[in-house]
RNA sequence: GGGUACUUAGCUCAGCUGGUAGAGCGUCGCCCUUACAAGGCGAAUGUCGGGGGUUCAAGUCCCUCAGUACCCA
């Protein structure tokens, strides 16, 4: 084996040999677990969000297939209908192409070339992750289209989907309609414009108050509030700019302290005054087309201009006629299109819904019910206000690529829904003589992503898979597409299925940058796990967050911050680290603060448990270890050892299942190195040199064959190889240790004396402690004074003197009547351990080594006195406490007095 | 405006049903002791965001104020 742990070469290896033996496939005759990878984007790269992801959840996987379930990790990716077309649109556009006339269908052959490039799937392979490659689908395959149109056409024949005019958020960009989830608001500093509306009849005006002039075209009201006095409702007012007349009308949806009281009503541009206009029955008049231009409904000089240009047009035109009062700055959010960037108009467009209220309800009813559970349960709270307040989901999209919505109109727009044309005219008895055309729209890839709990495993049909895997036993996903995605999809299989889609969902925190700052390509603060991975230079990894920036000055911010914060570049980290790292950020929080230190620090825990094997190893070539699990445990380290394994065990499987995988690594990060290294393997050191046949040796082996396979889920590249290596005496031909069980808790015989360890370790650490404050130099050998005379201590010691001697550089541990005068002292228990400190130190440091310490002892006395000397203290609090708290004080009693006999006699060397 | 969280050592974060604060990294000593210097041994460090309340006892429960983040309008 080599000095150092190189994660690079053993890496490639043992994915191909799992690839091979197709450990991810369930296996037949156990009980099944099944999860869903959340599809990724077709057209996308890993991410450090899906590094996390496959980190916590391909050990949650892993740990099932040891605990000897049939596993199933669902893969599958997502054709993610407006990301994909954009990243080909803009491909086209680039290559001189105009998508447009090349028309649908070659189009779509375009962007089908290009999904069969997806890469992400080698990606997710080097993180490690043991999915089951041979079932994973895609959202526009066969089987998932035709589960797809099912719920489609069931829905709309349950009348649960409908179309309609309706509000809609609307991209002018990309012509299509997207859902209220879709659109992000803006915080902008925006202008306040007050502008007046004349009265009809006679002299005055009403002054209202609006952040988007343009809209006034579209005008059909001035809203007051009911019991604003200050108007008559018979007025009529003349819409400025146009020689249109609206009414005022009263409503109590105005805010009488905002702006001027009175607001414009425009019900085809407005959110809330589409709900005004349906209450008051005001006419919907749209002013815009779907390039987000003002149509031939305007006057004709603001035919055909920009929303935008048509503000600052109409604004001047206001100020030359003297409709214009003030304008004052004002903060106000405005909505964007996260897909495209561009602003969002509402705008009234024939649009197909899924009703809501009542899926809602059940979807409600099956949280409440812990059908399925929230880890963290605190998201239940969010789960219902989103649901409380939900409104009808907007599902069709007027883009090219995803789900054709099956619905066809005759020449009088009638509409039938079908599964095909054919299904159709049978379903509706139509013949030949009607001319049927489809709808060209598609549906919102967020209705196909909801079926694929159970479209993935072969609904509509009633499958063996869908038996053997629906409900899905978990469900884990960053807390960001709660409502995207995990809410739709209780919605929809609580519908469709009847039941629940999965029994638990894991919402995980997000992972920000080493600032808590969200990364993103614009930030240029990406981090690619691959590249933690296997490292990158500074060059390189400049060039990746400059690449396609469009402006140069940003770029050079970009590149300076990078050089900034890795000015070395990255180094090669390897995935078992980054794995570790992962679990180990994986807090109860919501945001994982990626540092770099810390990967590192994980680096460092691998190539620990690398040369913990290697040493061991190393021993090997005198023996031969048997690995029997009869193998005694006789030796007090030996059985020491193995309890503490046992315990680290169950505490990590508690960890694991309650999916605190923070304190999981913390465990195992604990046990290895500051349990297993820092005492087992310096015990087992001594007991190998004194007697080189004994059984330690075997121990040592036997606990690090279980402890392997123990942390195989969190590090299986490190796990695997290193097993392969320890067990490779026994000439076991063992493909892979991921199909192994998972170790088990080991019964400890009952005589062994772990308890003298546990007190070895103590004595051990006290006497170190005592040579380090007192300056003693490590290579200096000490003598040991233990007094007074303990029959029991005096058995333990006899057992573990050896090591205590060894490991504390001590010539001589013996019993005394009386210390020497001069000593540096402490206690264990109830015993006194002396060091005569003759010609070994420095008077003056023990001299103030002894001040410090008396210092301390004071105010510690001074806190337990107040205490005790509380009467309701004595009362209230249990018994047990009461007497803990008196042996403590007098602990601490007798300590002062011993420290004062100390100091006075280091005064004397002064 | 409504909601959900968060504020603990220099940094990143644990701290379950209330019982005198923990880890990793960093810092400071001393050691190249034949697995590992990517190492060993040892040490220091906190009015647990401010204020109030309940309690014998509050980082933990309640109220309030301030700040931060995210979600929904």
């Amino acid at each position: 084996m080599d000095k150092q742990y190189d994660p690079k070469s053993l890496e490639a290896h043992w994915q191909s040999i799992w690839d091979e033996a197709s450990i991810g496939e369930p296996s037949p005759n156990a009980t099944p677990f099944s999860m869903m990878f959340p599809p990724p984007n077709v057209t996308g790269s890993l991410h450090m969000g899906h590094g996390f992801l496959i980190t916590v959840s391909d050990i949650y996987i892993r740990y099932q297939r040891m605990k000897k379930q049939s596993v199933l990790w669902q893969m599958g990716t997502d054709h993610a209908g407006i990301a994909t077309q954009l990243v080909v649109w803009r491909q086209c556009e680039k290559e001189g192409i105009d998508p447009r006339k090349l028309g649908r269908s070659a189009f779509l052959e375009k962007i089908e070339n290009w999904v069969k490039k997806v890469k992400i799937h080698d990606q997710i392979k080097t993180m490690g992750a043991s999915v089951d490659w041979s079932t994973a689908m895609f959202t526009m395959d066969e089987n998932h289209s035709h589960a797809v149109i099912s719920a489609f056409v069931k829905m709309y024949r349950d009348q649960v989907i409908y179309k309609g005019k309706r509000l809609s958020n609307w991209d002018y960009h990309l012509k299509t309609a997207i859902s209220d989830l879709e659109v992000e608001n803006r915080e902008e500093k925006g202008f306040l414009y007050h502008i007046k509306y004349p009265f009809v009849n006679g002299d005055g005006f009403i002054t209202v108050a609006t952040t988007r002039p343009e809209t006034l075209l579209g005008d059909a009201a001035v809203a007051v509030h009911p019991d604003d006095k200050r108007f008559d409702h018979t007025i009529q007012l003349s819409l400025p700019l146009t020689d249109r007349v609206i009414p005022v009308i009263k409503d109590d949806y105005v805010d009488r302290e905002f702006g001027t009281g009175c607001v414009k009503i425009t019900p085809a541009h407005d959110f809330n005054d589409y709900e005004v206009g349906l209450r008051h029955q005001l006419p919907m008049m749209n002013i815009m087309t779907l390039d987000g231009r003002l149509n031939e409904d305007v006057p004709k000089r603001f035919q055909g201009l920009r929303m935008d240009e048509a503000r600052k047009q109409i604004v001047e035109e206001l100020k030359q006629q003297g409709l214009l009062e003030s304008v004052q700055e004002h903060i106000h959010t405005v909505p964007y299109c996260e897909r495209s960037g561009v602003k969002i108009e509402p705008l009234l467009t024939d649009q197909w819904f899924v009703k809501m209220d009542e899926l809602s309800k059940v979807a409600k009813e099956t949280v409440q019910k812990k059908e399925v559970e929230l880890v963290p349960n605190h998201w239940e709270k969010t789960y219902h206000h989103f649901l409380d307040h939900i409104q009808d989901w907007c599902i069709s999209r007027q883009i090219w690529w995803g789900h054709r919505i099956p619905a066809w109109y005759d020449n009088n727009d009638h509409i039938y829904v079908g599964y095909s044309e054919e299904d159709v005219r049978s379903h509706y008895q139509l013949d030949d003589s009607v001319i049927l055309k489809q709808d060209e729209d598609v549906l919102d890839t967020w209705f196909s992503s909801s079926l694929y709990p159970f479209s993935s495993l072969g609904w509509p049909n009633e499958t063996e898979r869908l038996d053997q895997f629906f409900p899905n036993s978990l469900l884990v996903t960053g807390f960001d597409i709660l409502f995207f995605w995990v809410t739709r999809m209780i919605v929809m299989s609580k519908y469709l299925t009847g039941k629940a889609p999965f029994k638990k969902v894991f919402l995980h925190g997000l992972v920000k940058d080493e600032k808590g700052q969200k990364m993103s390509k614009s930030k240029g603060n990406v981090i690619d796990p691959i590249d933690l991975i296997t490292g990158i230079s500074l060059e390189a990894l400049i060039e990746k967050r400059t690449q396609g920036m469009m402006l140069p000055k940003h770029a050079n911010q970009i590149k300076q911050q990078t050089q900034k914060s890795y000015p070395q570049g990255i180094e090669a980290h390897g995935t078992d680290a980054l794995r570790m790292c992962f679990a180990a950020s994986a807090t109860p929080g919501r945001d994982i603060r990626f540092n770099l230190e810390k990967l590192k620090g994980y680096k460092f825990f691998c190539n620990k448990l690398w040369n913990a094997t290697r040493f061991l190893t190393m021993l090997q070539g005198e023996f031969q270890p048997t690995f029997t699990e009869k193998a005694l445990f006789e030796e007090p380290i030996d059985a020491w050892i193995l309890s503490q394994f046992n315990t680290t065990l169950m505490t990590a499987e508690k960890h694991l299942l309650s999916f605190r995988f923070d304190l999981l690594a913390q465990c195992w990060y604990e046990f290895i190195w500051h349990q297993f290294c820092d005492w087992y393997i310096e015990f087992v050191k001594i007991n190998v040199q004194n007697a080189p046949s004994c059984s330690s040796f075997t121990a040592a082996h036997l606990i690090l064959e279980k402890l392997l396979r123990a942390l195989h889920p969190i590090m299986p590249f490190l796990t695997e190889s290193l097993w392969q290596i320890v067990t490779k005496p026994l000439n076991r031909s063992v493909k892979t240790i991921s199909t192994l069980p998972y170790p088990e808790p080991q019964p400890i015989e009952s005589s062994t004396d772990i308890a003298s360890i546990s007190w070895a370790k103590h004595m051990i650490s006290a006497i170190r402690t005592l040579r380090a404050e007192c300056n003693i130099a490590p290579s200096k050998l000490i003598q040991v004074q233990l007094s007074p005379f303990d029959q029991k201590a005096d058995q333990q010691l006899k057992k573990v003197q050896y090591l205590i001697s060894k490991l504390c550089n001590a010539s001589e541990i013996k019993w005394v009547e009386q210390p020497d005068e001069i000593c540096a002292q402490t206690k264990v228990d109830q015993i006194m351990i002396d060091i005569p400190l003759k010609g070994m130190i420095d008077a003056q440091l023990e001299f103030n080594r002894i001040s410090k310490s008396i210092e301390k002892t004071t105010k510690s006395l001074d806190q337990l006195h107040q205490k005790l000397n509380n009467a309701k203290f004595l009362d209230h609090a249990p018994t047990e406490l009461v007497e803990k708290e008196k042996l403590l004080l007098e602990e601490q009693v007798s300590k002062m007095s011993r420290l004062k006999t100390q100091l006075n006699q280091i005064e004397k060397l002064l």
